[in-house]
DNA sequence: TATCATTGTTATCGAACGCTAACAATACTA
DNA sequence: TAGTATTGTTAGCGTTCGATAACAATGATA
């Protein structure tokens, strides 16, 4: 699932507390945050803080990830010109 | 790269901004924010609003996924992460 | 329908956000 | 080394967050 808002974020987390048989009250006790914050985040609200999403989404067991490390490792580094890319990186 | 904190999350977005070549000016300008807010945010504050950090990632091109779906790369990215190559070359 | 559980909404309040501005502290380069 | 560019840090200020509490609204079940 690509999260591209806060929206998508709120709609993602709803749907994987239902799967877990949770209600806002439960995760706000292991989170640590109130109930209404919950139902506040499940709505997509911008404002909320990146620390208690991420205590969030950890609680409910969903992995976050940035997709931008994993095609490096295809293309085999022996084949890059270091020097070549240096020098054109330099260039004006 | 999978982000359990707001640190990660730093770390990663100041990768990212530094391959591609900009400065804190330059992204704080493309997101709508303040320079210091990207400083804070590199440095894993974990205050920061979502909705501003998902706007920092769409700005640096960084995808953002949930759950198990990201063995698939996305593909607006060089394979080459230059930045990272002259690095490693300058590293002692 | 009646009853209870769950969620939505509102108001107040202390705390923290993000902005601007200014200056210090590091890079980077000629 | 000197000079510039980039980043770090601080203070003040208006705005907004998140907690609490209370009540309304919705949902589920017998």
């Amino acid at each position: 699932m690509i999260i591209r808002s806060p929206r998508d974020l709120g709609s993602a987390v709803r749907a994987r507390r239902k799967a877990l048989g949770l209600d806002q009250a439960a995760v706000a006790d292991r989170v640590g945050v109130s109930r209404q914050w919950i139902g506040a985040l499940e709505h997509g609200k911008a404002g909320v803080e990146l620390g208690l999403v991420l205590r969030t989404l950890k609680a409910l067991d969903i992995p976050l990830s940035l997709g931008d490390d994993l095609l490096v490792s295809s293309p085999p580094f022996s084949s890059v010109d270091i020097d070549a890319i240096v020098d054109a990186a330099k260039a004006p």
